[in-house]
DNA sequence: GAATAATTGAAATACCCATTTGAATCGAGC
DNA sequence: GCTCGATTCAAATGGGTATTTCAATTATTC
């Protein structure tokens, strides 16, 4: 199987058509959820397309995560285009604001991040967790890093480790949120009268959505972030000084 | 090939043991991951026997559901045993300790936390969709009240909603992190190597079995969350008084 | 204790899915 | 314009699933 040589060929829009509508599919409904013949039937394509550019449903799915990993950090780089010579506050303020870009923005999580929750609800495969772990390694010890230059050498591992964990845990949920929200959204059968009031999550995205809404929401984490990490210190302080 | 002691109804024993297996399976791998005959074969009992006591499996996952509910409101009552008649902030801190009992409690988060989850990432029919919004509507409103009583007649509905949304999200997000550890623990074919550093999640998992671990989480997020209400509250004030 | 209803069992059915097959079609280089 | 490898296509294959069927077995009732 030699590589396809050709530098101008239909096989290209092909396997680019697959990939497009793959990378829609598998963030919205997962791995499992959905059918290489949805994906075809959406790109137009036969079945047999995909086992033949790709190999399996599992490598494209791996390519998938790839293009979605390269993209994120491409268009929304970790540090929130914060200098490294700005205020903590300030870098902390930056890294806050790309990760809810990452999983909130309004109605349209990023594809890496609903790739990311499906991940962790219902793995797929061991080379998928590979993948994924070594998207979370670099901006999680950054983050520590951030959070012991913040909270200083007085604070125990376990505070730093619950700090670090208080700021990224709560996009997760976010996440989690904003893509239960954005399913239900854009389900075709979607009457809105199955459930009479709205849940709490499309509240939340009603809030977000709303002229101004967004910078709110990140004002809001900011400061409560910046708050418990204060706490904290002064925690720290009066332990050690007795 | 049942044993034949009749002391009462076999029907009983056969579909408890159903059920028994059912919550154990379909929160671990949700609705769509846990095969009827998966169930059957861990409760050594036929196949037809599911369909025969409960119709489909759709309407067993619904009885698994109302039965993981009912259990958890008993076990784990939502305000955490702290009396109505105790300060704003005790009420606070104890539906913290409540809701981090349910989600993260070491090991094992409950089966209700573990089903919700799974509906979140990958739902499964409007009908569970309707007892989950059930599940999640009076504590959710109940937090709210009690935001707004810690926040004041002047904060805006947006700032109560943040505020209410900055407890209940983490705890999702927690309870996902859990989640994906305690499935990876209890993965049969686990050797440990696939992915050779430990997952920001299975740092915290760890953190929180030492002895006092657990206590020093729910203390951490109480604290934490307090100053962020205080912070809030201060803002209010400082625009209240121009 | 016989008749009847409830429950269980093994096999069959019907559907969905990923993957394979082999022929048909296309495209580039000679 | 011919050839050969790359690509596409419709159909088949094989494995998994929920559900049904109906005979066998077990409990209940009179």
């Amino acid at each position: 199987m030699s590589p396809p040589n050709a530098s101008k060929s239909p096989e290209i829009h092909t396997k680019q058509r697959i990939l497009n509508v793959a990378i829609e599919l598998f963030s919205v409904k997962g791995y499992r959820g959905t059918s290489i013949a949805s994906i075809c039937e959406q790109a137009h394509v036969n079945v047999a397309a995909v086992n033949y550019h790709f190999h399996s449903k599992l490598e494209l799915y791996l390519q998938v995560w790839r293009i979605a990993l390269e993209h994120e950090t491409e268009t929304n780089p970790f540090d929130g285009g914060i200098a490294e010579t700005a205020s903590a506050e300030e870098r902390l303020r930056g890294r806050i604001r790309s990760l809810i870009h990452r999983f909130v923005w309004p109605n349209a999580p990023s594809e890496l991040s609903m790739l990311i929750i499906h991940e962790l609800a219902d793995p797929t495969d061991p080379a998928v967790d590979e993948i994924r772990f070594n998207a979370i390694r670099a901006p999680h010890w950054a983050m520590r890093e951030l959070v012991r230059e913040m909270l200083g050498d007085q604070a125990t591992d376990q505070e730093v480790l619950f700090t670090t964990m208080g700021i990224f845990i709560p996009v997760f949920g976010l996440g989690l949120q904003q893509q239960s929200v954005y399913r239900r959204d854009h389900q075709p059968n979607n009457d809105g009268n199955s459930v009479r009031n709205k849940l709490p999550g499309e509240v939340l995205r009603d809030a977000i959505s709303q002229e101004g809404g967004f910078e709110a929401l990140i004002d809001h984490i900011t400061t409560t972030t910046l708050a418990g990490i204060e706490a904290v210190r002064k925690n720290i302080k009066k332990r050690g000084n007795p």
